[in-house]
DNA sequence: AGCATAGTTCAACAAGATTTGAACTATTCC
DNA sequence: GGAATAGTTCAAATCTTGTTGAACTATGCT
């Protein structure tokens, strides 16, 4: 059957809604990975998170849910994409200061 | 005595924490007013969110402590400041982006 | 000193977010 | 069809956030 995962129209989205949603490490680092705008598979082995697959699902809903991602399905795996072009048209600036901006910060040796 | 209000080390600030102190609605809103980079002052007359004064006092603290705003104690009165220049150098275009995004999506008519 | 004003802090509560494991759905392959 | 793979959903547990009201600190004013 059509299992949809449908992402809001990106003229309803709200930039508090984007920040919630990665206002998270796990995401921000989702987001990060997702910056070449191509299609990741959402596999558990392709993240190197320590999570249980049910809470990486729960951070691609979430996620997908506040108008960053995309979701394609392609037969029995799925892919996310990052919304990049719309995204970039309706918050200008945003998602570029965000990858660019640097992981981390090592400690002052 | 030395009321003293620090605010960390802008090397130190990791973009997470901005964005989690961000993703608030109040929060939020208070940065856009303080976006002219002027010290404004704390008194909850002058902010119009329907809030106690000590919810108020939680909000200043939380994006003081995330690195976002400095303090300016003056005698009985304080005021906050947006850390613009030292943000736009630790994460270039991130406060552009947010401060000239809309406010606020009108629902669909 | 005494009182008013500006703001902070604290404990308590309510509401939300995150994680886990188990059960479930959908798809592919044999 | 049956087994394996990929991912979702759900309830429960736990943790984190935001709000309130009351008590408190600091400063200014008379």
């Amino acid at each position: 059957m059509s299992t949809d995962y449908p992402s809001p129209d990106i003229e309803t989205v709200q930039l508090v809604d984007i920040l919630r949603a990665l206002a998270d490490p796990t995401r921000l680092q989702i987001v990060r990975l997702l910056a070449d705008g191509k299609p990741h598979p959402k596999t558990q082995s392709e993240w190197d998170f320590e999570l249980q697959k049910s809470a990486l699902a729960y951070h691609f809903k979430s996620l997908r849910e506040a108008g960053i991602t995309n979701t394609i399905v392609n037969g029995r795996t799925h892919e996310i994409q990052l919304r990049r072009e719309e995204l970039n048209a309706r918050f200008p600036g945003l998602i570029d200061a965000l990858i660019s901006s640097t992981p981390d910060t090592s400690p002052a040796s």
